[in-house]
DNA sequence: CTGCTTCTATACGGCATCGTATACATGGAC
DNA sequence: GTCCATGTATACGATGCCGTATAGAAGCAG
């Protein structure tokens, strides 16, 4: 038993993710990783067969970082529906890490088929919190569904949407959105055109 | 003036933008394309510079193909607002064409600002389209942006997600999500819950 | 100190791809 | 028929990356 380990695996899956947020999986090449840790690909096939089992190594990570984590901390911290739900968007999509890397998962889970069986797993739990938060308010299960789907639409969708929205910023079309999906329909939405 | 071209320009663009739908802006090789045209890469260097002249190529090709041509045939066609949202959704989003190329253009965008701004352009277009649609029966203007980046997001979002929904089909959920947004409020969604 | 384990550096062969150079084919122009 | 333009095939050197092999440092055990 001994040795320092200068660069363990842990480093080759942060490296590697970090790759893949900013170029997709194409970017997570193994010497670039090397250099980027300061070493050369030495030591990587001590701790991985190849470049694909880094790629599964590093699913595993953010798989177990965007549902437990993210899930345990909006539990443990309580809330109203609304204030969870947004709790939930902020721990997973703001940030510079989750965010970017979910994106990119997204992008490859349309090329890759053991990728998209992660990701739906990923997202199956993050629908089932929102379908439960949105149904402590309305009460019709396909309006619940509808709405939850458009939540999360809109928290992916936002991030690959390039429009401008005049003299709004993003920030505040977001929320406007976020009012008509998350308030109570019968206060929220009564009137043609909403009062605000 | 001559010569048969047995693979012009457009060829390598098309094959190009097939490319890029599938993998990405990585999987758009040069030699890769021309063995699927069933040539060498003898003649690319002839209509383009080097790869990235044929990136851009295809960059125009689609800027053009899902502006210009979609919105012509939306206005050309008539009908009301939900009818023409729908019918511009159905022209970029189905199919097997348009779809995947767009999908990959955004998550592309993310990484290269020239790509960026052109993905601006056209997502600026078709805001513009949803936002005179859904002015015509909501006159609140804060809230007609909401609605019109919901609308948006959803389109783009629902390719990007891979949650289940129970019992329902996605385009069920969906087609109760397009009520939500796309229908009067006032009728729409005056009851808390709904009522279908 | 010696030996062992654990990571690291370096060198290698192989493959894919780029962009260039050059020679071959083909079909009108004349 | 000859010439020329336009594509095309082929070959080349350069680069970047993969995975393997092998030897070197570095720290603890004894």
């Amino acid at each position: 038993m001994v040795a320092v380990t200068r660069t363990p695996r842990e480093k080759w899956i942060e490296q590697g993710l970090r790759a893949l947020a900013v170029g997709g999986p194409d970017a997570v090449r193994v010497e670039v990783l090397a250099k980027r840790l300061g070493v050369t690909k030495g030591g990587f096939y001590g701790f991985f067969a190849d470049r694909e089992a880094l790629l599964e190594a590093m699913l595993d990570t953010w798989e177990r970082e965007s549902t437990d984590e993210v899930l345990d901390r909006v539990e443990s911290e309580g809330g109203d529906a609304k204030t969870k739900i947004q709790r939930a968007g902020v721990l997973t999509f703001s940030g510079d890490r989750l965010l970017p890397i979910d994106l990119a998962v997204r992008d490859w889970a349309r090329r890759d088929e053991a990728v998209a069986e992660r990701l739906r797993r990923v997202d199956n739990r993050r629908m089932e919190l929102l379908r439960e938060m949105i149904g402590t308010f309305c009460s019709d299960a396909d309006e619940v569904e509808a709405r939850s789907l458009l939540a999360f639409c809109v928290a992916i969708g936002a991030h690959f949407l390039a429009a401008d929205h005049g003299d709004r910023t993003r920030a505040q079309v977001l929320a406007r959105a976020a009012d008509l999906l998350l308030d109570r329909p019968a206060r929220r939405l009564g009137t043609a055109g909403g009062a605000r």
